[in-house]
RNA sequence: GAGUCUAUAGCUCAGUUGGUUAGAGCGCAUCGUUGACAUCGAUGAGGUCAGAGGUUCGAGCCCUCUUAGACUCACCA
C-alpha cells in the first residue's frame, strides 16, 4: 500500500462498482436478505440539476442521498436513485441569451424553430459534463434510469397532462394581471418575484378636487378611476361622481369610487386606480367594473396614448412626467425617503411590470386540497417538522397557478388557434430576408403567406377569448381553412418538474394501468431531499400532481437540508468571488474529503458552512483510515513472516453470554473496544434513521481517530497473533459504517483486505451492515 | 403586518426526549515522535452556553420577556 491515500484512484474505484452494476435497481430481486430491517424497495428521485449547469456546492450535497442510498444498500434493500438534468426553461434561455449577446445577437434575429435547435445543442454539450461530475463525487446513482426533461416519452406524458387538466375543467385562458419582466419578456408567476425593500419617492399630486401621493405618477394616462375610504368624512360628496383631471397631455374624466382597500391614514387617503398596471387597482377594477388602459407596452415603454411621452421607458417617463407637474404646478409635494417594497425579477433582477395579458392558468383548489390533506395526515412527513407549518400554511393560501411563459425553451402548449376564425391574433415573425414583421393577421395575410408567417414565427398573441383545440386539427373544424397555429407559449418548467417522479418512473397518465413495473415497485419513493427554498416551486407541485395523476403522494419524506455558506456564514455568489469549486477540491483532497466536510457536525437544515480548511482537516481524517489499515496490514505481513501457516480466527468472543453460554474470557482492551464499537453501530444506525449525519459523522470520526487509533492500536503494537481478529473485526466494522460517507477510500482499503485475507463479501459497496456484536445490545 | 429559525471556546460549528468536572475541527502554547499516518501523539490555555426572570431536586436544553441577526409568507397607493 501506498504511504497515503492517492484520490487520484478514485475513477477506478467507481468503474468498479459500474462494472459489478451494484448502483442498477433490480425490482423485488435482492440477493440476499442481509437484516431484519432490510429488503424492503428504497427509492429516491435526485432533485434533477439544470442541464447548462456547471457544478456547484448545492450539487455536491446530492452526498446526503447518496449516504442513505449506499446505507439502505447496505442494509439489503432494493435500492433505486434515480438521476437526470433539467432543461430548466427560463433559466436555461436566460444563459443562452447572455451568450448571443456576447456574440453581437439576440433571440429577436432568429424564428423560435432555429432559437430551439440551437438552445439544445447547447444543452447537450453541458449534460455530459454534468453526469462526468456527479460520477466524479462519487454518487451511487442508477445510470441505466437517466431521465433527461425534454425526451420525448416525457414531453408526451407532459401534454397528455395538460389534456387530462383540460378535459376536467382545471386549465383556463383569462386575461389577468400578471408580473411581467420587459426585460425578459415573459410572465412569471408570483414565486418568481423578488420583493425588494427601497427607499424611493412618494409624489403628492393635485388630481381634480383632490391631492393625491403615488409612487408611479406616470400611469396616470391609464387611471380609469380615483377611490377614496366610503367611511372618509373628507371625500364624501365626491363619491360616484365622476372628476375631470388635467393629465398633461390633456384633461381626462374618472369616476371616484369608494372601496375599503383605501387607507384613510395614508398619504391623503386618496388613491389613483390603474387597473392595467397594478395589481391591487386591477382587482378594484373587477370590483367596480372599471375600464382597463394599456399605457405601459411589453417593452417596457409607455403606448401611444401617452401623447409625448409614448416611446419613453418607464423610468424615463416618471421622471418627465414629475418634471412635467413641476412646472405647471401640479407637484405638490415629494417625500423622498419613501420605504416600500419593489417586485423585481428573480432573474435579471429589473422591475416587474404589472401586466393585463391573457395567460394560462391551472386551477389550483381541487389539486391544493388533497395535498395539503396529506401533509396533515403524514402521509408526508417532513423533516425536519417545521417546515410542514410553512408548508401548509402555503397550501391553504395558494392561487391559481399561472402556467405560460413567452420563452421558446421548452413544450409548447398544446393549443391550437385558426387564423382565420381569429384575424384578430398577434404575430411576431421574421421573414426570409430578415425582417421582423409584427402585426394583427387581418393586416399582414395580404402581404404575407400562411407559410412565411409560420416558418418564421417567434410569437403570438391571441385575444382571450380565441377558440382553441387541444388536439391538433388538420384543418379548422368551424370553418375548414388549415390556417392554424400552435400557441407559443411554452410551459413553466415546474409544470414539467412536477410531474418529475411519474415520468421518471414510467407512470402512463393516458392509462395508469400501463405504467411501468418500475411505477408500481418504487412509487411512492421514500425520501425527497432539497434545498427549503423549491418547497413551494417543486416540492407543492410534485404532492399536488402526485395525487391528482397517480392518487398517491409521490414521497413519503420531505428531508429538507441547508444551504453551503463560506466561513463567514454568507452565501457563495460569483459576486463575492467566495465560491468553493467542488470539482477542484476532489481533485485536490479527494472526494471523501469533501463529502464528509458537508456532513460533519452540520446541525438538521442548519447551513452548512464550508472552508478549505475543513476539507483539508477531512483529508487527513481519510488518510487517517488508510495509515491504520496499511498499518494493520503490515502486522499481518510481520507475523506471517515468521509464521507462515498463520490463520486468523474470525470467531470473536462474545464478551457477554449469548442464549445463556458463559462469558469467555477477553483482554481488558480487547473488550473495551469491542463494547464502544457496539455503540458506535447502534448510534451510528440510529443516527442515520433519523436524518442526523451531523452526529453520526462525527461518532464515526471520534471512535475511529481517538479510540481506535489512539488507543486500541497503540496498546496492540507489543501484542502478537492473538491481537489480529479484533484489529480486523473492529477495522472492516469502521469500513462498513464509514462507507456511506466516504465510499472510495473504504471501498479501496476493502479491496485490499480482500485481496489478502479472502473475505467472502467481495464489495462493501454491497456488503452488509453490521449488528452488534454483542447479542444483548439491540439496534432500533 | 404574520410566522419560523439562530445566538455555546479566538474562528466554524456539534450537543436527539433536562442529569455527574459543556465537546470537536481549525488556530494557539509546551514537549515528544522520522519504520502506520502529506505528519502523528501527549499535555495545556481558552466558555457566568446573548441578557433578565421563571418551572424543577437539577436547565445550554422547557416557559416568558428583552436584545441582535437570518429567513419565509403577505395587495397598501
Amino acid at each position: 500500500m501506498d504511504k497515503a491515500y492517492t484520490p487520484s484512484s478514485e475513477p477506478d474505484i467507481y468503474k468498479l462498482w459500474e462494472s459489478a452494476d451494484v448502483f442498477t435497481a433490480k425490482i423485488g430481486k435482492l440477493s440476499k436478505a442481509k437484516s431484519a430491517s432490510g429488503g424492503k424497495p428504497y427509492s429516491i428521485i435526485l432533485p434533477l440539476p439544470n442541464a447548462n449547469d456547471p457544478m456547484h456546492m448545492g450539487h455536491a450535497l446530492f452526498t446526503i442521498q447518496d449516504i442513505l442510498c449506499r446505507y439502505h444498500r447496505l442494509l439489503g434493500d432494493s435500492v433505486l436513485w434515480l438521476p437526470g438534468s433539467d432543461h430548466a426553461g427560463i433559466e436555461t434561455q436566460f444563459v443562452f441569451e447572455k451568450k448571443l449577446q456576447k456574440e453581437g445577437k439576440s433571440r429577436f434575429d432568429f424564428d423560435r424553430e432555429t432559437l430551439y435547435r440551437m438552445i439544445w445543442d447547447f444543452v447537450e454539450t453541458n449534460r455530459e459534463i454534468n453526469i462526468k461530475q456527479m460520477k466524479q463525487l462519487g454518487f451511487s446513482m442508477d445510470w441505466t434510469r437517466y431521465h433527461y426533461s425534454l425526451e420525448p416519452a416525457i414531453v408526451k406524458n407532459i401534454l397528455a397532462v395538460f389534456k387530462k387538466l383540460h378535459h376536467d375543467g382545471l386549465v383556463y385562458r383569462a386575461e389577468k394581471i400578471v408580473n411581467y419582466c420587459t426585460h425578459c419578456g415573459t410572465a412569471f408567476s408570483n414565486l418568481e418575484v423578488d420583493y425588494v425593500d427601497e427607499v424611493t419617492s412618494l409624489y403628492y399630486m393635485k388630481y381634480g378636487p383632490f391631492t393625491l401621493a403615488t409612487t408611479r405618477p406616470e400611469t396616470k394616462f391609464g387611471d380609469t378611476a380615483v377611490a377614496v375610504n366610503p367611511k372618509d368624512t373628507r371625500y364624501q360628496q365626491y363619491i360616484g361622481q365622476e372628476i375631470t383631471v388635467d393629465g398633461l397631455i390633456g384633461p381626462f374624466k374618472v369616476k371616484v369610487i369608494a372601496d375599503d382597500m383605501v387607507d384613510m391614514q395614508f398619504g391623503t387617503g386618496v388613491v389613483k386606480i390603474t387597473p392595467a398596471h397594478d395589481p391591487d387597482d386591477f382587482e378594484a377594477g373587477l370590483r367596480h367594473h372599471l375600464a382597463i388602459k394599456r399605457v405601459i407596452g411589453f417593452d417596457g415603454r409607455l403606448n401611444e396614448l401617452t401623447g409625448k411621452y409614448a416611446g419613453l421607458t418607464v423610468s424615463q417617463a416618471r421622471q418627465k412626467v414629475v418634471e412635467d407637474m413641476k412646472a405647471s404646478g401640479m407637484l405638490i409635494k415629494v417625500d423622498d425617503q419613501y420605504q416600500h417594497r419593489i417586485g423585481r425579477c428573480y432573474k435579471c433582477k429589473h422591475v416587474i411590470e404589472p401586466m393585463v395579458m391573457p395567460q394560462w392558468f391551472v386551477k389550483i383548489d381541487s389539486l391544493a386540497k388533497p395535498a395539503l390533506a396529506a401533509a396533515q395526515k403524514g402521509q408526508v412527513k417532513f423533516f425536519p417538522l417545521r417546515f410542514k407549518k410553512q408548508f401548509t400554511d402555503w397550501m391553504q393560501n395558494i392561487r391559481d397557478w399561472n402556467i405560460s411563459r413567452q420563452i421558446v425553451w421548452g413544450p409548447r402548449l398544446p393549443a391550437w388557434y385558426c387564423l382565420e376564425c381569429h384575424p384578430g391574433i398577434k404575430l411576431n415573425f421574421i421573414t426570409p430576408d430578415k425582417t421582423v414583421v409584427t402585426g394583427l393577421y387581418s393586416d399582414l395575410k395580404a402581404n404575407y403567406s400562411y407559410e412565411v408567417i409560420k416558418s418564421g414565427l417567434q410569437s403570438l398573441s391571441a385575444p382571450v377569448d380565441t377558440t382553441y383545440y387541444v388536439d391538433e386539427p388538420s384543418s379548422c373544424p368551424k370553418c375548414g381553412s388549415s390556417h392554424l397555429l400552435q400557441e407559443t407559449d411554452t410551459f413553466d418548467t415546474w409544470f414539467l418538474s412536477g410531474q418529475w417522479p411519474l415520468n421518471t418512473l414510467g407512470f402512463n397518465p393516458a392509462d395508469p394501468s400501463q405504467s411501468s413495473p418500475d411505477f408500481a415497485y418504487f412509487y411512492p419513493t421514500s425520501v425527497l431531499d432539497t434545498l427549503w427554498d423549491i418547497l413551494f416551486f417543486w416540492v407543492a407541485r410534485m404532492i399536488m400532481f402526485g395525487l391528482y395523476l397517480a392518487g398517491d403522494v409521490p414521497f413519503k419524506t420531505v428531508h429538507i437540508h441547508a444551504r453551503v455558506v463560506d466561513k463567514a456564514g454568507q452565501k457563495m455568489s460569483k459576486s463575492k468571488g467566495n465560491v468553493i469549486d467542488p470539482v477542484s477540491m476532489t481533485q485536490t483532497y479527494g472526494t471523501d474529503a469533501l463529502r464528509f466536510a458537508l456532513v460533519y457536525g452540520v446541525a438538521p437544515a442548519a447551513d452548512i458552512a464550508i472552508s478549505e480548511d475543513k476539507i483539508r482537516a477531512h483529508r487527513n481524517f481519510v488518510n487517517k483510515i488508510w495509515n491504520a489499515s496499511r498499518f494493520i496490514l503490515m502486522k499481518l505481513d510481520q507475523l506471517q513472516s515468521s509464521n507462515p501457516d498463520l490463520k486468523i480466527n474470525f470467531n470473536l468472543p462474545l464478551f457477554k453470554g449469548r442464549n445463556g453460554e458463559a462469558e469467555r474470557d477477553l483482554n481488558p482492551a480487547d473488550l473495551a473496544i469491542l463494547q464502544k464499537l457496539d455503540a458506535l453501530i447502534v448510534s451510528t444506525t440510529k443516527h442515520l434513521n433519523s436524518y442526523h449525519f451531523g452526529q453520526a459523522s462525527e461518532g464515526l470520526y471520534q471512535f475511529f481517530w481517538h479510540e481506535f487509533c489512539d488507543i486500541y492500536i497503540e496498546s496492540v503494537k507489543s501484542r502478537g497473533e492473538d491481537a489480529l481478529p479484533i484489529l480486523f473485526y473492529v477495522l472492516i466494522t469502521c469500513l462498513k459504517l464509514l462507507h456511506p460517507f466516504i465510499p472510495f477510500v473504504t471501498e479501496s482499503v476493502y479491496q485490499q483486505l480482500v485481496a489478502r485475507l479472502g473475505l467472502s463479501e467481495k464489495m462493501l459497496a454491497v456488503s452488509s451492515w453490521p449488528t452488534p456484536h454483542d447479542s444483548k445490545s439491540s439496534v432500533k
